[in-house]
RNA sequence: GGGUGAUUAGCUCAGCUGGUAGAGCGUCGCCCUUACAAGGCGAAUGUCGGGGGUUCAAGUCCCUCAUCACCCA
């Protein structure tokens, strides 16, 4: 092993190494165990979410991979429709033409192109997290398979009639000219203003009179399209004119009042004009009062033919402004006010979105029943998805993300799946010159189930569906459905636990559980492992136009300040903004990263996988888990140097003698080892990483290390020398290894690369420590008297340490101590341990006091009731001896107070549990006795 | 407006079914003791957001207020 730990040297390998012998495939005959990926976006580039979403996939697939269960992490992408339309539009508008100018055929070829370039670039990364993934059985949301099954399902839905064409009010996306689901809209407040119109009521015979209603709006193209007035029923101001009419200014429309309680009378005028094509609770409204929809606009938001001429073809805006300076000339502008209102964008394109009266295709997730009888969404879909998880078949993790489902679940709406676009899935529908639609598989299927004349001619819909029709199947369908003889699917059907960020429960897990139950008439997965989202140092989202983002392979291996400030700034869609990025990155990364190696990323982010929801990425915490990868690998080196070529009892036919220490450590090891399997088995990475970490650093290193060292040393004296040395080997080698099989799900290379080099001392073979068994509790191995006496070594060391720091006598400096108030055991224990002690606390001479010996002015420590004495002369400061005494006495009594109230409380003694009782019993009288000496040694010090 | 979560040491966060607060980083001492200075040894630091309640006992349970964040309208 190199003197020291170069992630960049060893991870790579180990990678190449794995992949090529097929690790990562599922073998043996365990239980099946299997996660699917959240699929990436095939042109998708690494960042945060994605290695944290990978850690915990991972470090769960490599446990129990481990634990021999039968495990696949099936990965694959997705093709993310909208955002890849997007990009290779932008490529080919920068080429000067459009992709109307290439037509859908050679559009689809360039994206196609654009795939296989930077395909396979998301994957590449997701390599470099040492994510295990069975790459052979890599899919994509468009290869054939899974089209197949989008297909299928469509058509299956369709014949249930669970799917329907229909004109509604849609999510209009004006510039990338498409429908948007609910989800996929984004409104924020933002800053604008509240027209109040003035709208004529007419007489009898249609013609204004001087009497007008005020209506409020916020937005006033959409005067164009008004068709009715709505007031509040009940409310006196207005209520006596409903059912007259008003005369549409600017359009000369007669259109009526009505009375409806969407009208609220505390808001604006309390008179909303209404326009049923423009707006979602006017739609509501229209249908209510089954006024006419008259729509105003083009796809890209002019205003269209059905407004005055004088309107025609002005873009939405320019409407606006037009509108108001004609209603304001008419006289009939009766005030500006300032407002602010939510605005819906599309999360692509940032455009204002339109509600925009279009045909399209829906999933219906709220009828009971259909018109013929039948099951409708409500019942057939969404009715079992919400069973499914009230029952407990599937668990949210943690819990509380149940609320957040049942929410979203009893609300739905219908799903809009199409989208007026050309990457994605071509809906399978062909309509006739009448307007009839047919579903099938492809053409040819459809003339024959319907008997079409050849001669008829048909044409396919052009619109495709929402990628993430195709995401909800992608439990099944990349385990091979709708294939029948699927022995994947048989397998690992229903998978065992989905791991995503809480952003796409609604998006993503809602609908795959929907679409699981309905097809695979069983759940898609049974645990539902809710992470946190990963923000930036100080807890903003990160987001390319904020400029905050970090590319994970950046926190691997490195990157200086310029190369981060000019990553960051470059392609923006704000560019006004570069200034305050760079600003922003030179404070918060002033040296740059430094580069810190895939496990120490993954050991950060498992240490950071608590229950929460924010995950704040916290660079000091980084480096100090890069520190732990540092102190191990040093650890494995101390090893190596203690054991290469040397007896570690591998042959165990020869006499093993462990020492204390050894015992003491195998018997931590195991305490260890049940706390990790704990932790993994509960998704809390966060303490099963505490606990390996802390076992690793604390005890392994900084004890059991260092009492090995009186029994390798040189200088050691020992009865039986070669036993006691072999049997120490052995532990310190074997508590090594399974050490490194504990830690491996969470930091794979280093384990890896520190196992090949002491697997053969350690008495294993086997060709990868991935493929090694999980480290499993030995109950046998824990040794009550071992803990004890190395607790009372510790205490012993840790007295004599105090000492000697807050004295400042040289560490080198051995001690002569003296022993008072000790007893038989103390004596025996010291006896067994004292090369232990003698090291570590560097002891010189030892006196044992009698019980009236009278002993020197001295320093004090306790180890249980033995005082520890350490006599002053040329040493110690007999101020600080005494201010470090105060400082130890007070809180004592602190502590003892409160102890001692308590029990001297009757209610405390007769209504705690006994045990409680006693501990706290035992506890004072151990603060007690300790408070005693150490104020006798205290008054002894001031007598000097 | 409805919902969810958060508020614990200077910073980032743990604290399970109530038993009297912990870690890492940072800070302050002392040490290059040949596994490791990306280190060792030691130390200091908190009216657990405010108020009220239940209880022998509350960071933990209940109510309320405040501030912040997110989700849904």
């Amino acid at each position: 092993m190199d003197k020291t730990y170069q992630p960049q040297a060893i991870e790579q390998r180990w990678y190449q190494f794995w992949e090529q012998n097929g690790y990562f495939a599922p073998r043996g005959n365990g239980s099946p165990y299997c996660i699917m990926i959240p699929p990436p976006n095939v042109t998708g580039t690494l960042h945060m979410g994605h290695g944290f979403n990978q850690m915990v996939i991972d470090t769960l697939t490599r446990y129990h991979r481990m634990k021999g269960d039968r495990t696949l992490y099936q990965p694959g992408t997705d093709h993310a429709g909208i955002a890849t339309q997007m990009v290779v539009e932008r490529r080919i508008n920068a080429e000067g033409r459009t992709r109307h100018d290439l037509g859908r055929e050679q559009f689809l070829e360039r994206v196609w192109d654009w795939k296989a370039q930077s395909g396979d670039t998301i994957t590449r990364q997701l390599r470099r997290l040492g994510t295990s993934p069975d790459w052979s059985r890599e899919r994509f949301t468009m290869d054939e398979g899974l089209s197949s099954a989008v297909i299928e399902v469509f058509i299956r839905l369709y014949e249930d009639g669970l799917i329907y064409r229909g004109q509604r009010l849609v999510n209009w996306d004006p510039v990338l000219h498409t429908a948007l689901s609910d989800l996929e809209v984004l409104s924020e407040e933002e800053n604008g203003y509240m027209w109040h119109f003035n709208y004529p009521l007419a007489d009898e015979d249609g013609n204004a009179t001087d009497d007008y209603l005020t209506v409020a709006t916020t937005r006033p193209e959409t005067l164009l399209g008004d068709t009715a007035v709505a007031v509040h029923p009940d409310d006196p101001r207005y209520r006596h004119l409903i059912g007259r009419q008003v005369l549409l200014p600017l359009v000369g429309r007669l259109i009526p009042v009505v009375g409806d309680t969407h009208a609220d009378p505390d808001k604006g005028t309390g008179c909303v004009k209404i326009t049923p094509a423009h707006d979602f609770n006017d739609y509501q409204v229209g249908r209510r009062h089954h006024l006419p929809l008259i729509n105003v606009f083009t796809p890209d938001a002019h205003i269209n033919a059905n407004a005055p001429e004088k309107y025609q073809g002005l873009e939405r805006y320019v409407a606006r402004k037009q509108v108001v300076a004609d209603m304001d000339m008419l006289g009939l502008l009766e005030a500006v006010k300032d407002h602010k209102l939510m605005v819906p964008r599309g999360d692509r394109s940032g455009a204002v979105i339109e509600p925009y009266l279009t045909d399209q295709w829906y999933v219906d997730l709220t009828r009971e029943t259909l018109d013929d009888g039948r099951p409708g969404g409500r019942t057939a879909i969404a009715q079992p998805a919400i069973e499914a998880v009230a029952s407990g078949r599937i668990r949210f993790i943690p819990g509380n993300w149940v609320n957040t489902y049942n929410q979203w679940m009893d609300n739905l709406e219908d799903w809009c799946i199409s989208r007026q676009l050309w990457w994605g899935h071509r809906i399978p529908a062909w309509y006739d010159d009448q307007g009839n639609v047919y579903v099938g598989h492809d053409e040819a299927e459809v003339r024959r189930k319907h008997a079409l004349a050849d001669g008829l001619l048909l044409r396919q819909d052009p619109d495709v569906l929402d990628t993430w029709f195709s995401s909800a199947l992608w439990p099944f369908s990349t385990l091979g459905w709708p294939a029948a003889d699927s022995e994947a699917l048989k397998t690992f059907y229903p998978t065992s636990v989905l791991v995503t960020g809480f952003d796409i429960i609604f998006f993503w897990v809602a609908r795959m559980i929907m679409m699981g139950l309905r097809f695979m008439d069983d759940i898609p997965f049974h645990d539902v492992y809710v992470h946190g989202l990963v923000l930036d140092a100080e807890g903003q989202k990160m987001s390319k136009s904020k400029g905050n983002t970090l590319d994970p392979l950046d926190i691997i291996d490195g990157i200086d300040l310029e190369t981060l400030v000019a990553k960051r700034t470059s392609g923006m869609m704000q560019p006004h903004l570069a200034e305050k990025i760079a600003k922003a990155t030179r404070r918060q990364f002033p040296e740059g990263i430094a580069a810190c190696g895939t496990d120490a990323l993954r050991l950060t982010f498992a240490s950071f996988a608590t229950a929460g929801r924010d995950i704040r990425f916290d660079l000091q915490r980084l480096e100090g888990y890069r520190n732990f990868c540092n102190k191990l690998w040093n650890a494995a080196r101390y090893v190596q140097l203690q054991c290469e070529g040397q007896d570690t009892g591998v042959d165990e036919s020869l006499p093993l003698e462990l020492s204390a220490a050894d015992r003491w450590i195998t018997a931590r090891l195991q305490q260890t080892k049940a706390e990790v399997a704990e932790h993994m088995d509960n998704y809390r990475f966060d303490l099963a990483a505490k606990a390996m970490y802390e076992f690793t650093w604390h005890e392994y290193c900084d004890w059991y290390l260092e009492l090995t060292k009186p029994v390798l040393g040189k200088a050691a004296v020992l009865a039986n020398p070669e036993a006691a040395r072999r049997g120490t080997r052995h532990t310190l080698v074997r508590v090594l290894e399974a050490t490194l099989r504990l830690l491996h799900p969470v930091i794979p290379f280093i384990t890896e690369e520190i196992w090949q080099s002491i697997r053969a001392m350690a008495g294993k073979s086997g060709a990868s420590i991935m493929l090694q068994p999980y480290p499993l509790p030995r109950p046998e191995k824990l040794d009550p008297e071992a803990l004890r006496k190395i607790s009372w070594v510790q205490d012993f060391v840790n007295g004599i340490r105090r000492i000697r720091s807050e004295m400042d006598i040289k560490p080198g400096q051995a001690l002569d101590i003296l022993l008072q108030n000790w007893s038989a055991h103390d004596q025996s224990l010291y006896e067994q341990t004292r090369a232990f002690t003698h090291t570590l606390a560097r002891v010189g001479q030892v006196q044992w006091l009698a019980a009236a010996e009278k002993a020197p002015e001295c320093a004090t420590a306790l180890v249980g009731e033995m005082n520890i004495l350490i006599p002053l002369t040329g040493l110690i400061d007999k101020d600080a001896e005494i201010t470090r005494l105060g400082r130890e006495i007070e809180k004592l009594e602190k502590s003892l107070g409160g102890l001692e109230s308590r029990l001297n409380n009757p209610a405390f003694t007769a209504k705690a549990r006994p045990e409680v009782v006693e501990t706290a019993r035992q506890q004072a009288e151990e603060q007690r006795t300790a408070l005693t000496q150490l104020q006798g040694q205290l008054e002894k010090i001031w007598a000097l």
